[in-house]
DNA sequence: ATACAAGTACTGCCATACAAGTACGCAAGT
DNA sequence: ACTTGCGTACTTGTATGGCAGTACTTGTAT
């Protein structure tokens, strides 16, 4: 597994035991390798990482802040199952900030700027041809904070990401998400191309298109699957 | 100090030692009562509060995320300077945010929602005589909660409260909030107009107004006073 | 008086031990 | 067969000790 374009802004790579474990873990959750609703233990996860279990409980404490796992005392640590109304939560929350953002980065956007986005959509068009979604998502993920990080905005990013992670961890439920690369990378360009035409009513508009995609194509998943979403019983562990 | 209106949305108590230290922490620290750039102790603190370290480091822990605090290892937890681009950034989510439920709440709001606001208004005028501003930030934290609870998304108010505690901080930094109560309280009985009659252009714009006019007056504050924001050097214990 | 270096007293990080509480299985009694 | 009660094996919560690294202090040499 690559931690590149994870959600820890900052490249530099965590440098205690648990910037590590959180990572790790935050990883494992959306990716689904950890199935929602699954019951997790400090101390195994410990015993899996090579650590005690000390940074395990403070990794969990902070990914229950940010409700991708749910901590029952004296019961145990539960990954969050996938629940519409977070997954609305999550849309709402992204759509509007990066919206906003972009409303007003298309008066302020410069040519490196601009090549920079380009460049990203040539390298997501590279992921799509090997079709490696791995890749795609953590161009997609950067290509989305290079696009709010042309406002002043930028450091709202840690927020928008968040909702983001949630987003994601539905998506993956698809099985098909190779077959819709080719169409979120159009509207990625779609975008870039009405910001660098400095038509900020189209921008905002292609984004908007562009967000809800991804928000319907959740809504496909679960008309199809209904049993992926929200669990009714937990799973345990043995 | 009470802790009506305290940011944790569920008025439930928190029954744990963590949930203790962090409700008081971060009390002291929005309330200016832990100065900004002022150095902390995971000892000291455990010691004020007759708990042991861990629950306190949990809490800063988190205080952390909320970038509240900022951990430095081996050297000390400081309580973050108020600094203008964390405020601008805290601005940007709230008032996106909140205009963006708002924009949909006009169109869902039933009478007893109406009638809930106008009472809330009600109360922020009894503490408007009484200079109570302690009771009047838990109010107004009370009436955009509801306000936001409107639309379907409540749940986001998580994310609102937690920018809005930056503001909130700030502007505890004027020495005449008790002028501005009535002000304020007028902004949200024109907001609470504007929804009843179904106005969702005049409902925006007078939240605009309304959440412009608080950071307005940060700035103010900013510039009356300078050195209150981003303390070049952090204050040192003894 | 100044520069420098060793010492010392802190810091947060991590590991670990113990405490409190829950869930489940099994056995005894009805 | 069913219910009930207890024991056991887990769970997270909290307390504490040791470690490594930083910053300030103090003594010494220049």
């Amino acid at each position: 597994m690559t931690f590149v374009g994870s959600s820890r802004l900052l490249p530099t790579a965590p440098r205690n035991a648990r910037g590590q474990a959180l990572d790790i873990i935050r990883q494992k959750i959306i990716t689904l390798e950890l199935a929602p609703g699954s019951q997790l233990s400090e101390n195994e996860l410990a015993g899996q990482l090579g650590l005690s279990r000390t940074p395990v409980r403070e990794s969990l404490i902070l990914l229950a802040e940010e409700q991708l796992v749910s901590v029952v005392p004296q019961v145990g640590t539960l990954v969050s199952p996938i629940v519409e109304a977070e997954i609305a939560t999550s849309q709402f929350v992204r759509e509007s900030l990066e919206l906003a953002a972009l409303s007003e980065a298309v008066y302020m956007v410069d040519a490196a700027q601009l090549a920079g986005l380009n460049a990203l959509i040539a390298e997501q068009r590279v992921a799509d041809e090997r079709d490696d979604t791995e890749l795609f998502f953590a161009l997609d993920e950067q290509f989305h904070f290079a696009l709010m990080n042309i406002s002043q905005h930028g450091s709202a990013w840690r927020t928008v990401s968040q909702a983001k992670a949630h987003l994601d961890r539905a998506r993956r439920l698809s099985l098909s998400l190779t077959q819709q690369m080719s169409t979120l990378i159009d509207q990625h360009q779609s975008i870039v191309d009405a910001v660098a035409r400095g038509d900020s009513g189209a921008a905002t508009d292609a984004l908007r298109r562009h967000l809800r995609k991804v928000f319907d194509d959740i809504a496909l998943i679960r008309a199809a699957r209904p049993e992926l979403f929200a669990p009714a019983t937990p799973t345990r562990r043995r």
